[in-house]
DNA sequence: TATGAATGAGTGTTCATTCAT
DNA sequence: TATGAATGAACACTCATTCAT
């Protein structure tokens, strides 16, 4: 969960946006000044820092042009409306990158619980996951895209760790991997619920619990 | 999850609340005219479902007044400011009664996770958690009134069951009860964040996994 | 300056107010419980201190009646709107006694002036002065108790003064006295309007310029 | 007491104004649209006429939109709160230029009282200065400033007078000259209070009063 | 009589958005 | 392109007043 480099594909999720685009002549730059890719990004920077800290609704444009150094008709030329920014704000979010593989299941999947404890706690990440859920209903895009963008390339990574003991016959052949996963993920999430912050050794814990369960089996189902 | 019957202990929090204590048949009924408690309820209701449906900062009390059928100022009557309200609605709260203990511990959990699953879903309750972990920064009352009212009650049900469990022998005497706790209920969250709903079947899932980790304790620790 | 006794001719000035008042039989005190004499009183009072405090607009029923200890609805019982309340609550100012008279004209003046000065001071009358003068078009009735009430009587009290001198030949005997009066009251309000407090000294320079003034008469006229 | 001539040093305490300082011909205008000096002077006038005319707390921002034809929000644009505002209405104020100087003390300090009459008369001064005192406790920015536009400088105008009649030895050389400035224009407040409307004649009264009694001194001090 | 509940109109202020330069 | 001005709609909250007990 981290701010994409900008330059590099910052224009994703960016709806109305481009004026360009439908230009003839592809490679022809157009007349006048080319928009600057710094103010995208310190703009989609102040977006996201905002977006974490006070929330959809509380945050205003006024603010993010403000953090960004540019006026809100800047803001304004790029994306339509305030939700178009904060989904292109969501869209520019990024994993990080896979463990080195170290054929050690356990640790591995340590590494990944750990590291995504602490990308939540630095981006303020449940105060974000907050709002896309509050705003589910109103403005759905958000949680899709912190889904597609950070959830599911995380979840992906631990899935790809069990695969691979499975395939070394570390746990049962047919283990329900994405229970598997949920049961590594869940208990941050519980643990927030209860105390706004984990239990130590949370993810420790975590990883032997289901690792003894897939290991095992359950012999009471 | 439920909101609490009117009229039974619900003026916890409602700072303007008056003569009245709501105890029946007490003689002395103070004087002038006496508070609708039909409005009471309304409001109470109203702000809890416009909470869950358009988060703290996008609700308005307008929004309440006209869904509860009385005027703003009846509301500030009641409650002094915007956030008072709110937390008296998730104050109002109140968490499904304990299952009858039937013995059976595996299912004794399954219950009560099955139950929690049922509540959230019926009071849009992945909304109202978002709106509190969204406002935490801003107005922390809210998260810890739904922790107090919610979540821990349910954690404390759960941890019970275990306990029963662990003196019939049933679970390892030094398993960590509370990461069991966040093992049972995590795997929701999860869920509900890689795609806004529960796997079919996670609570029975969960409850496995929990109980044969607890059973075989992690020899790999 | 000061409220009147309670108990004593408070009822002047309360327009829309006594319900009893066009009953028949006078002498016949009525069924129910008679209005409290106390309460009209602490009403006034309040309502007279929060009109020099908070200025007419600013203060507020609620603020009377938490003052006076009773109820909103219990000012409304006596009078229809809150210009009635303040109207009354300023017909129920009085005047200071006129002081004993030694002879000595200037030492007599001079002793009006500064019990003005004085009174102003303890009641804050400039911000009751200027609530009066704020509210002329709006609510002509406070500038004209006040004057009735207060600045005319004053005004009086030095008229006599300076009468008594005239027919003792101390001033001229076609000194222009309501000139005079307003010569001696004036640099109070001058200086007021320059610093918030009058210059030490101010009744008795201006005593004597008055004096000097109608005894010498004006040779370039 | 005058609205300054729009344009021209009317930018004190005007806190979001902006890039623009108000020097001509300067080349660069800043970007973006320019502010309109109409609504500038638009929004002063109808503030200071609607101070006077219904008193601060009486007056309210909509009406000043609706009485300058602009939206409240340019108001906002402008000048922060409402106490921004009218002070910078109350510091547009700008006196009247002395008047020649004739030589002749006694019609020169008729002529500043009786343009100071003019004045009050024509802007509703007498309601002004009672909103000014009346709010002296909550917002005192506003007598204060009425003061160091409007009364000091008059006062200054007297007292310049005054002194050259010093020199000229026309008066006594240990007057009290503050007094002397006081009596001038005392006798004005006096009046109001009063009757709401000076004496015909008290300017020429009050001068011949003053020089009177600063011509003999007053021999009973 | 006296009380507290209830309300409609109104407050100053903020905001996302559009307009003119 | 980029800026600042301008705006309509909405916000939480207060008030004097009326109603029901």
């Amino acid at each position: 969960m981290t701010a994409a480099k900008p330059g590099a594909g910052t224009r994703d999720g960016k709806p109305g946006a481009g004026t360009r685009d439908g230009k003839p002549g592809a490679g022809t730059r157009g007349a006048g000044r080319p928009r600057s890719a710094e103010k995208d990004a310190a703009i989609l920077k102040a977006a996201l820092d905002l977006l974490a800290s006070h929330g959809y609704t509380r945050m205003s444009l006024s603010q993010v042009a403000e953090a960004a150094q540019v006026s809100k008709s800047t803001i304004h030329l790029r994306w339509k409306t305030k939700a178009d920014l904060l989904t292109a704000a969501l869209a520019a979010l990024r994993m990080a990158d896979a463990p080195a593989p170290s054929g050690d299941t356990r640790a591995e999947l340590i590494a990944i619980l750990e590291d995504f404890a602490a990308t939540v706690e630095r981006v303020r990440g449940m105060a974000l996951i907050g709002t896309c859920l509050a705003e589910e209903a109103h403005t759905p895009e958000l949680l899709a895209l912190l889904r597609e963008r950070t959830v599911l390339p995380r979840r992906a990574l631990l899935r790809q760790v069990l695969e691979q003991a499975r395939e070394r016959g570390e746990i049962l052949p047919d283990a329900d991997l994405e229970g598997a996963v949920s049961a590594l993920l869940g208990p941050y999430y519980a643990d927030y619920m209860a105390a706004s912050s984990p239990r130590s050794g949370w993810a420790r814990a975590a990883v032997d619990l289901v690792l003894a369960g897939l290991r095992a089996g359950s012999d009471t189902r």
